[in-house]
DNA sequence: ATAGGGTTAG
């Protein structure tokens, strides 16, 4: 028996060899000798292997308890293979185990990761009492479908039957407030941290740390990060990525390097995030070197996303044909985003026939996405190249591609205003236009002039104005202006990129108004105060 | 011995 018990503590240590040669040699194999190999095989991460003993053991004729059972949902969980994950469901359901409060929680586990929310609510349903498991296992579930509303409601039915948040609760809905950039919320869920007493649990600072990222509050990412004194590969990405999202590319580099120094081992998602920073904040020379450490000293292998930051960062510079060349010579494979990566550098360049080439590589992968499309029309109408922009326009009406609308929010005492492109529907429309009229106005003294070249659709230069400043992102900037008392920041949330149009004219807004904006794009912040941007143009 | 959670390009 204590044979089971070494399999385990072998996997456990990285030392498979071991463990199999044990698990051959040892006269008898009982159903915990399987279910330690399965569990132990999962834990580490190789659910092939591990999926693998299980099949193998009920060749074997073994059969497997819920121990077993709840390991091999969680290794086909990770796999994602629904097909072998229904299969085991079939087996449990036959020997009566679904009801087993460990076996359903997994297998509803299960079904979510293979992108089954409904089949694993069912099972979840299905059980014979809800446990704080069961109502992360949702949360969880929904957020990483992009449902962070629906788990933040499953967060208020969970108190409302009376179960108290655990840790791994906590860090759930605490993605989830991320991920709708929440701030209010995410503050609240913080207090309760404090109050339960888990606000020195590794995982929740982490989770802390991106959430404050994401809401704009930079310095109380820094804040819950100096609360911990530890080192730890997960926090450490986590805070390296913060800063990389607010500008902040030296203040990156320093945190790696002080964990260089003190000796951690970083790993593929820690270079990415240090990677992401270097190109936010034209730190070129360095990205590159810490590239070159990446590989040559870490022997880490880049993958797609390691690429699409160095060509990024390669663009940003200027360096476009070396870009192109590091996309052509990469060892992965490329895909639309890396293209679609170089085509905003192009554009951000001004290489308009590059641009015009590229553009036709990323339509390639995806026919279907409006981005260089939209691109190209912004490119083709600086040059005032009218009939092109026209025909580009056909092009997409006969292929039915369809421009992504542009939605901004603010949120106003824990309730969110949104805004699209042209709405005229928020109660107080009326002020808000009078309100950006007028500081259309006051910026045009400082400098400010309408780029045409942003209007999408064909109109009178009038017109386009007029549309120009129907952009959401102004009118949520209008309306968070007179809704906010003096003095308050203005944060804006936007889920597509900035317009350049409105980049500009919210850089003179905070010259005039003496009022720091904060705008959140689709990928990354812009602090704006006193005329300038912390992205430096450079987004 | 068994269940749920943190960082990741555009």
């Amino acid at each position: 028996m204590s044979w089971n018990i070494l399999i385990g503590g072998y996997i456990k240590n990285g030392d498979l060899e071991s463990a199999r040669k044990l698990f051959d040699e040892m006269p008898t194999r009982n159903v915990a000798t399987w279910n330690a190999m399965v569990a132990g095989l999962t834990n580490v991460g190789l659910d092939e292997d591990s999926l693998g003993f299980f099949l193998a053991m009920r060749r074997e004729g073994m059969h497997p308890d819920e121990f077993g059972l709840g390991s091999v949902f969680r290794c086909c969980a990770g796999l994602a293979d629904v097909v072998s994950g229904r299969q085991v469901h079939a087996y449990v359901v036959r020997c009566g185990m679904d009801t087993d409060m460990c076996v359903g929680n997994s297998l509803a586990h299960m079904y979510m990761r293979c992108r089954r929310l409904a089949e694993g609510e069912a099972v979840l349903h299905a059980l014979p009492s809800l446990t704080v498991v069961s109502f992360n296992t949702t949360i969880a579930g929904r957020t990483q479908h992009g449902d962070s509303e629906g788990a933040l409601e499953y967060f208020s039915m969970m108190r409302g039957v009376g179960l108290a948040a655990d840790v791994v609760t906590f860090v759930s809905v605490i993605t989830c407030c991320s991920d709708l950039a929440a701030l209010a919320q995410g503050q609240q869920v913080h207090a309760q941290v404090i109050k339960s007493g888990v606000d020195k649990v590794v995982p929740v600072i982490t989770s802390l740390v991106h959430m404050y990222s994401r809401c704009g509050c930079l310095g109380d990412s820094e804040r819950v990060y100096s609360g911990y004194c530890g080192s730890d590969l997960f926090l450490l990405s986590a805070m390296i990525s913060a800063c990389g999202f607010h500008g902040q590319g030296r203040k990156a580099v320093e945190l790696f390097k002080q964990m260089m120094n003190g000796g951690a081992e970083p790993n593929e998602v820690t270079f990415l995030a240090l990677l992401y920073a270097c190109s936010h904040s034209g730190l070129k020379e360095e990205g590159l070197e810490f590239f070159e450490l990446m590989t040559k000293t870490y022997g880490l292998q880049p993958s797609v996303k390691h690429y699409t930051c160095i060509v990024d960062l390669l663009g940003r510079s200027g360096c476009l044909d070396e870009a192109e060349a590091l996309i052509l010579s990469m060892p992965v494979r490329a895909d639309g985003i890396i293209w679609k990566t170089l085509l905003s550098a192009c554009k951000t360049q001004k290489n308009f026939d590059m641009a015009e080439r590229i553009a036709e590589r990323v339509i390639e992968f995806d026919p279907q996405d409006s981005a260089p499309y939209v691109l190209l029309s912004n490119i083709r109408a600086t040059s005032k190249r009218w009939g092109d922009v026209s025909e580009l326009r056909k092009n997409m009406r006969e292929k039915s591609v369809r421009k992504e609308p542009g939605v901004s929010w603010v949120e106003l005492k824990g309730q969110v205003h949104q805004f699209c492109t042209g709405d005229k529907s928020h109660p107080r429309q009326g002020e808000i236009i009078e309100y950006l009229e007028e500081m259309m106005a006051k910026i045009r003294q400082c400098g400010y002039a309408p780029d045409m070249s942003m209007v999408f659709h064909d109109m009178e230069d009038e017109e386009k104005e007029v549309s120009l400043t129907h952009h959401s992102e102004k009118l949520a900037i209008a309306f968070a202006f007179l809704s906010l008392p003096e003095g308050v920041p203005i944060r804006v949330m936007k889920n597509l990129r900035v317009c350049d149009d409105c980049h500009v004219a919210i850089k003179l807004m905070s010259q005039v108004t003496g009022r720091e904006i904060v705008v959140r794009d689709v990928s990354r912040f812009h602090h704006f105060r006193d005329g300038k941007c912390s992205c430096r143009d450079y987004w």
